[in-house]
RNA sequence: GCUCGGGUGGUGGAACUGGUAGACACGCAGGACUUAAAAUCCUGUGACCCUUACAGGUCGUGCGGGUUCGAUUCCCGCCCCGAGUACCA
């Protein structure tokens, strides 16, 4: 048979299937390797053609370490919660759960489609409550835990509280300038509320009041980048800066570890290089300015204190704490207009139009902290409130910003460093002489800034410092579809959920809006309130400082930890009866709080109240055996010994009449008194993480993807340690990449995990763009002179002609005649020369003329007029999957745009010929290319072998299928290797030429090479070399193929799985073979053609042994009578010899 | 503006530490097989000049310089394209 690929890959993928061939085990003898691509958004679009190429790199690097010994994990999963399926839930009341699934079902099935070696029993998806369980569970260690400077790691939080209630807050452990000074006393005498708000300055997630762009009438928070002129986005409703509170996680605690661990790393430079950026070290110094007639101080910071006596005026930022209480009385009013138009443009804005430069002068001045001379002070809205102090000194001479300020106010230029023009810009190299600078004088840049240092400080006028740009990442969002945040309120102030008492399950709401009141989607749910088990009743685990309180605690973890767990099921999946009494009992519609499916003692209780203290069973039919009614007594004989009541009924009971259950409820209600307050509700938190949240952490789920106690069991994460080669884009650099960096390294510092760099090696796959088909459609756009528009009006067009009654214009009317004809393309040279203006205008409309006299007849009434506007080829999209190697199928066309169906096709060499372009790939461009109509037509391994061929894997390219079918050939010739003319499976098991292990051991060494590091396009054509050179030899022997089977199965597998099969192997067996060994015996020459050059040009060659040395090499060339023509007479002045490589001959 | 990539035939790309530029593939042209088509196979294919032919020559890796016996590769200056980032004091 030929080669079948469809029949082969489909067996194959089953055979990998049913026998988890590629499922990976945390135990093992061999070394292990951990492969992870970024999993993908599942988008509604379906995987493009683009999508798997990392997929595809990854997964032979996967099967390649297989082959070399290596224990190989290699998981997928789905990062699910997002916005697209939230707006589509939205615009369509659909549950984004209901899409995200389907849209999820449907990459699975195209990432099974390409053969990938996934080990999928350890998918996980974000929105899997069992997955967020532990994103939640981390956020709260997140707030449970403060970054120590000291020991310049995170803690606990209560050793900071310990600290404060022995030492109070000395500036030893202050984390931030802001937080006051205090004594163990005096923290002492603080309310519970008080220290909580004052612990929020610590914890590494908090609540705190941040600047948001915040638009009233959509009622939410609006991202930058949804903010466009001081208006939203969407709808164009005005947004304004406002200060509200905000969960955030404190990355910046990070900083430094996160800039000084990208040195261990071994990722691509430019990812490096945009976390540099992003972070944005900067060393300077901070500088106070007291301001006159006042007692306050205005502090700056600043990298250039060389330039201090270059000082001519302070800038505030329009939001400094300072600016209202500084501002004169004359500057008043124009100083708050100012700000009011300030506070209404976005940060992004302001940094849009940076040659906008506005300010307003205050009135006030400040002393210089040198010569004491006054300084005013202005505000500008260059000056960012969120960096530095907000407020800078202004040095005109040597900081081109406060250059264009100064000259737009006509402020005083100083110059302090000596090098530039300042009559045309400012001069900011940190090289010259100090200049007019009093003590400075005379040092370089470099000694002024020491020194400027060591006197400010030494005059207690400000401290050296490090600033960063990174911000603490905002971490609520006011949207549905994400992980609820495990906290609630009690009085004001938030506190995490018991562990124990996660998953926060994502609750129903019935719109996945804002409430009217501007609340997030989630204040919609029902009952999102939440009770803090302290007092509950529950089979608890013993936590030793709060023994007291767990009176009814289990005290055996096992124990606890099943019940909790099928508590949890329960809860899901209750029975009939169940269902119909929860439905009287929920939300306290019998005026207290009753709980279901809720763990007490070593028992799960249907309903609880615990307040009353009473117990409901729904007994289902097998308790009526004598020996579960003995367990039941036994067990209601537990619960009253610890003060509880028990009602029970029966399914039937319930059935039956079910209000009549209710009214024994409420009558043994009412007789029982009401405990103690045991916690009461409290409101949830309604925002939701971000998308991020999730992808933080996941690489360590996929090490123990189904644990239940853990988020990963410290065995199997002391086993995978971290990722070693982690494949995705590069789009994600400051963003998915720097967050999983920062868990990685707090889970580091809580000692969960023992490595702090998530992923040793990163690859970033580059992009593959969209690559567009055209057709040029002949327009006709006659100018309208009045004349014979009137003309055309009185004579040849009805009324009926129109389309309706308000296009009864000459012009539409004129349009409606050209438009409605049938449309001429023509194609791509005829529009290449007409771009060139080699295709006048006038041939056009004789082409068309000629080719189509329907057309004339418009043409010869109104084409007396053609000049620039009124004839066009105009460029239309067309579906390139109807166009194969540019040439399109006509016939597939019209049935793809049947108002085409007439058109007529001006055609070169009997085709049409589309011409191409290079874009995002995208519906609407008609560029999308699905890689399941490749595989369709191809094979999943024609795919990946081309999809690798393309190019280099770091560059982004076009896709285009032209080249496809010489990989495809390719494969084809492999499988003839194996087969005679008959398609017979024909191996030899004669002893192998030289030469055919010489072409086999060049592809040993040569793929090695280059999947190693990472060049798979130039493996595919080694591979190709070598089946062409084997095909010239006729070699069809064992011996060879064996091994050539092995090297290509990680870019091949389907194709190499069957091979190995029918050689007579162990079926499946090859994902495990073993890589063959390259033998340099098989590739030393005896003899090397040397390329003789004269004067670096190559003239001749001269085969010469390869094991004569660089005097005789000398010597036979000098002596060869070619040579010896080519000189013509005249005598080299020298001679180089490189062995093995080139002569060069110097005359 | 800054940072990081990149610029090689008609096209995608190769050339790993300076040593025969254009591997491999697409496309194109010619040929074989075939009633025909498909498939397959063979040959040619950077540009220009010269030649009946054999052969030979000149130019050629964005542009201009430099280092070197020799530069796509190293250095200096410039141009263009792509990505990221942006009043960060």
């Amino acid at each position: 048979m030929d080669y079948q690929f469809k029949k082969i890959e489909q067996d194959w993928r089953k055979f990998w299937a049913d026998n988890q061939t590629f499922k990976a085990h945390n135990t093992s003898d061999k070394p292990k390797y951990y492969v992870l691509d970024m999993f993908p958004y599942p988008s509604g679009a379906g995987l493009h053609v683009g999508h798997p190429l990392g997929y595809i790199a990854s997964d032979i690097f996967s099967r390649y370490k297989r082959l070399k010994g290596f224990n190989v994990l290699h998981p997928m999963g789905y990062d699910a919660f997002g916005l697209p399926a939230e707006q589509y839930a939205i615009q369509t009341g659909q549950h984004p759960a209901v899409t995200t699934a389907a849209n999820l079902e449907r990459y699975r099935e195209q990432l099974d489609n390409i053969g990938f070696s996934y080990d999928w029993s350890r998918e996980i998806r974000t929105t899997d409550p069992h997955y967020y369980k532990w994103t939640q569970w981390i956020f709260i260690q997140l707030f449970h835990s403060w970054y120590n400077k000291t020991t310049d790691k995170a803690e606990p939080i209560t050793n900071l509280i310990a600290l404060f209630e022995t030492e109070g807050n000395t500036c030893v452990i202050a984390a931030c300038e802001e937080t006051p000074l205090f004594t163990a006393h005096e923290w002492k005498a603080k309310s519970e509320k008080e220290q909580q708000l004052l612990l929020l300055n610590y914890r590494l997630a908090y609540t705190s009041e941040a600047w948001v762009n915040w638009c009233p009438a959509l009622g939410t928070v609006l991202a930058n980048d949804e903010v466009k002129d001081g208006v939203s986005e969407r709808g164009g409703h005005p947004v304004e800066r406002k200060r509200m509170p905000q969960w955030s996680l404190r990355i910046t605690a990070y900083a430094d570890r996160l800039l000084n661990g990208l040195a261990e790393i071994d990722w691509t430079e430019s990812i490096k290089e945009s976390q540099r950026n992003w972070i944005g070290k900067s060393e300077g110094t901070t500088l106070d300015f007291k301001i006159q007639n006042s007692e306050d101080t205005i502090t700056v910071f600043t990298t250039r204190p060389d330039t201090i006596f270059g000082v001519s005026f302070v800038t505030l930022a329009p939001e400094h704490e300072l600016v209202a209480k500084i501002t004169t009385n004359e500057y008043k009013t124009v100083v708050e207009e100012y700000i009011t138009i300030a506070k209404n443009r976005s940060e992004r804005d302001r940094q849009a139009d940076v040659k906008n430069i506005s300010g307003q002068f205050t009135g006030a001045y400040v002393q210089h902290p040198f010569s004491g001379a006054p300084i005013p002070v202005w505000i500008g809205d260059y000056v960012l409130a969120g960096y530095g102090t907000g407020a800078v000194m202004a040095v005109p001479g040597h900081d081109s910003r406060d250059y264009a300020f100064a000259k737009h106010f006509n402020l005083p230029i100083i110059e302090v460093v000596q090098g530039g023009n300042l009559a045309e810009e400012a001069y900011e190299p940190k090289e010259g002489k100090l200049i007019n600078s009093d003590f400075l004088n005379g040092l370089d840049v470099k000694q002024a800034i020491k020194k400027a240092i060591a006197v400010i400080e030494e005059k207690g006028l400000g401290k050296g410092k490090v600033n960063f740009r990174l911000r603490d990442a905002a971490f609520g969002r006011q949207r549905y579809w994400g992980e609820p945040i495990p906290i609630y309120y009690k009085d004001g102030v938030p506190y995490t959920m018991a562990e124990e008492d996660l998953p926060l399950i994502l609750p129903e709401v019935d719109k996945f809006l804002p409430t009217e009141s501007g609340e997030p989607p989630l204040a919609r749910a029902k009952d999102w309130t939440y009770s803090p088990p302290q007092p509950s009743p529950r089979g608890r685990e013993s936590v030793a400082a709060n023994t007291g309180n767990f009176r009814y605690e289990t005290g055996d973890k096992s124990i606890w930890n099943v019940l909790k767990e099928n508590s949890q099921e329960h809860r899901k999946n209750p029975t009939e009866t169940e269902a119909i009494v929860w439905k009287f009992l929920r939300g306290k519609q019998l005026g207290v709080r009753f709980r279901r499916q809720h763990p007490i003692l070593t028992y799960i209780a249907d309903f609880i109240c615990i307040e009353k203290k009473l117990i409901v069973e729904i007994d289902g039919g097998y308790h009526a055996t004598a020996e579960q009614q003995a367990l039941d007594t036994a067990r209601t004989n537990e619960l009253v010994a610890i003060g509880y009541n028990v009602i029970r009924f029966s399914n039937e009971d319930v059935l039956a009449n079910i209000n009549a259950v209710i009214e024994q409820i409420k009558a043994k209600l009412k007789v029982l008194p009401i405990g103690e307050d045991l916690g009461g509700e409290y409101p949830l938190e309604t925002t939701t993480m971000p998308g991020w949240a999730g992808s933080s952490w996941y690489f360590l789920r996929y090490m123990d993807a189904h644990n239940s106690n853990e988020f990963v069991a410290k065995d199997a994460v002391k086993y995978w340690q971290q990722v070693d080669l982690y494949m995705g884009g590069a789009e994600h650099a400051t963003g998915h990449l720097l967050y999983v960096r920062f868990w990685t390294k707090f889970l580091f510092d809580l000692g969960l995990i023992p490595v702090d760099e998530p992923a040793k090696k990163l690859i970033n796959q580059g992009m593959i763009q969209g690559r567009s088909s055209f057709m040029y459609r002949f327009d006709f756009k006659p100018s309208l002179r009045n004349d014979f528009i009137v003309e055309n009006h009185n004579s040849n067009l009805k009324e009926s002609d129109l389309k309706s009654a308000h296009d009864e214009t000459l012009s539409d009317l004129f349009y409606y005649t050209v438009e409605n004809s049938p449309s001429v393309f023509f194609s791509s040279a005829y529009y290449n020369d007409f771009v060139n203006s080699k295709f006048s205008k006038e041939s056009i409309v004789n082409t068309v003329k000629s080719n189509f006299p329907a057309l004339e007849r418009v043409l010869n009434k109104y084409g007396t007029d053609i000049d620039e506007k009124t004839v066009s080829l105009t460029p239309i999209n067309v579906d390139v999957n109807i166009v194969e190697n540019d040439v399109l199928d006509i016939t597939a066309f019209k049935k793809w745009r049947p108002e085409y169906a007439d058109a007529t096709f001006v055609l070169e060499d009997g085709k049409y010929i589309c011409g191409s372009e290079v874009e995002k790939m995208s519906k609407s461009k008609w560029n999308v290319v699905n890689p399941d109509d490749i595989i369709e037509r191809y094979g999943a391994d024609t795919l990946r072998m081309y999809e690798m061929f393309l190019g280099p894997l770091e560059q982004s390219k076009p896709w285009n299928t032209n080249g496809i079918e010489g990989v495809f050939k390719f494969l084809r010739k492999f499988w003839k290797l194996f087969h005679d003319d008959q398609f017979n499976f024909v191996v030899s098991d004669a002893a192998p030429s030289k030469e055919e292990l010489k072409s086999l051991h060049k592809v040993i060494k040569k793929v090695e090479e280059d999947i190693e590091r990472f060049s798979f396009n130039t493996s595919v054509s080694t591979f190709m070399i070598c089946v062409n050179e084997l095909g010239a030899l006729k070699c069809n022997k064992r011996a060879i193929l064996h091994d050539l089977v092995i090297t290509l199965s990680p870019y091949a597998p389907h194709i190499c799985e069957e091979l190995w099969t029918l050689l007579g192997n162990k079926k499946g067996s090859l994902s495990f073979a073993n890589y063959p060994t390259f033998n340099p015996a098989y590739l030393t020459e005896d003899a090397f053609d040397y390329p003789i050059s004269i004067n670096g040009k190559v003239r001749s060659k001269l085969n010469l042994s390869l094991s004569m040395e660089v005097a005789d090499i000398e010597k036979a060339v000098l002596a060869s009578e070619e040579l010896q023509k080519l000189l013509a007479g005249q005598t080299p002045k020298k001679v180089i010899v490189v062995k093995g490589k080139i002569v060069n001959i110097v005359l």
